[in-house]
DNA sequence: CATCCCCTAGAACGAACGCTCTACCTAGAG
DNA sequence: CTCTAGGTAGAGCGTTCGTTCTAGGGGATG
């Protein structure tokens, strides 16, 4: 069938892609090792060959892939949020009140899409440690340019950048644990309020 | 034997504290699905009759007094660090310090001891949500009565001690990630500049 | 029509999973 | 001594795990 599509029909995802995005999915709410590779098959409506073929390296290379799938969501969030504001504290805020949207929609079941999966296998998947750092750096960079365009200097920008990813992920974990949306709330004020320090 | 010591002995852990320190230290470091009961019972020295003599319960019950294990564990860091200056600012970089200094002690294996668990078991497993929560809620006091006594209003004390503990969880998280003291210690220094603005 | 290759299909493997169960050991009470 | 009971010991249950492997389906090309 390759990519082409016959006439007008069923322009169904590609098997590789349904695959990716339901072991995203499925990593993201029950972690790497509470996931088998048979309910991925099943969810994502492949078999088990088809998985294989995909991805011969398994189970490992298929996490590293979705982590890089997840990296990519995260990252069109990030971009929303802080372009919706000419106003950086407003652009900041706006972040935690899409994550936290987001995490109520989905009945506090989807957090952070790498986090469950990076910290279950660290020291012992060198494939998906990579990936996870990865998406670490591209988050980091998203904000840290945004920091700078709002006219913080290049070195504040880059420690701060680090301290916004971790600090919306400490929020992201809080929230979803407490089912509540007022973790997030509160460090979106916290974090406005730390880098309006930086610009008198 | 109970818990009598016999004469100058051996006052050897009890068999139930041993089973729970290692099923602490094992969900650290690989979480709740990557870690077997098998595997917990050999670490402890115990045998399976043991461990489920002690938590019928199975699995959850034992899961979830780990958790509590930890909770105390943490509890006892954030005192230490908090009480070890006078000044706000020195008290919380104090954490991230002594956060950062076991981190990479332990080759960046030992994270938070409850977080992976947390995330693997949001949702589906009631005894080990309510002591995460548990654990929460008592970090959060221990942060809340610190900042009170810095001088800090009610009101922004509770808010400020969710956000703080919330971004030392996210530090850590990314510290351990990125095999790096840097986002705990950038961490903890936006932390205190974010607190002097609440005392001038 | 035949040929090719990409992809699908799922049975089967050994290992590990959580948990149950019976048997046994041993210290203290009577 | 006997009796009791808390604790130890591990074989074995049914299930699921990640992975391998062979066989077949079906457009595109000759």
């Amino acid at each position: 069938m390759k990519t082409a599509v016959k006439s007008a029909e069923k322009p169904t995802t590609g098997t590789r892609e349904r695959i990716v995005r339901a072991t995203s999915r499925l990593l993201q709410r029950q972690g790497y090792e509470g996931t088998g590779i048979k309910q991925i098959s099943r969810e994502a409506e492949a078999t088990l060959g088809s998985v294989y073929h995909f991805f011969p390296g398994g189970k490992q290379e298929l996490a590293a892939e979705a982590i890089r799938h997840g990296d990519e969501e995260f990252a069109v969030l990030l971009r929303a949020g802080l372009g919706s504001s000419e106003d950086l504290a407003e652009a900041v805020t706006a972040c935690t009140t899409l994550l936290a949207r987001e995490l109520r929609a989905s009945d506090w079941q989807d957090g952070c899409p790498i986090t469950s999966t990076a910290l279950e296998t660290v020291g012992r998947a060198p494939v998906i440690e990579q990936a996870v750092a990865e998406a670490f750096a591209n988050w980091r960079a998203i904000v840290e340019e945004r920091l700078r365009a709002a006219g913080i200097g290049p070195e504040d920008s880059r420690e701060l950048a680090g301290t916004v990813i971790s600090t919306l992920e400490g929020a992201e974990l809080a929230a979803q644990l407490a089912r509540s949306e007022e973790p997030l709330h509160a460090s979106g004020r916290h974090l406005a309020r730390l880098l309006s320090t930086y610009r008198p």
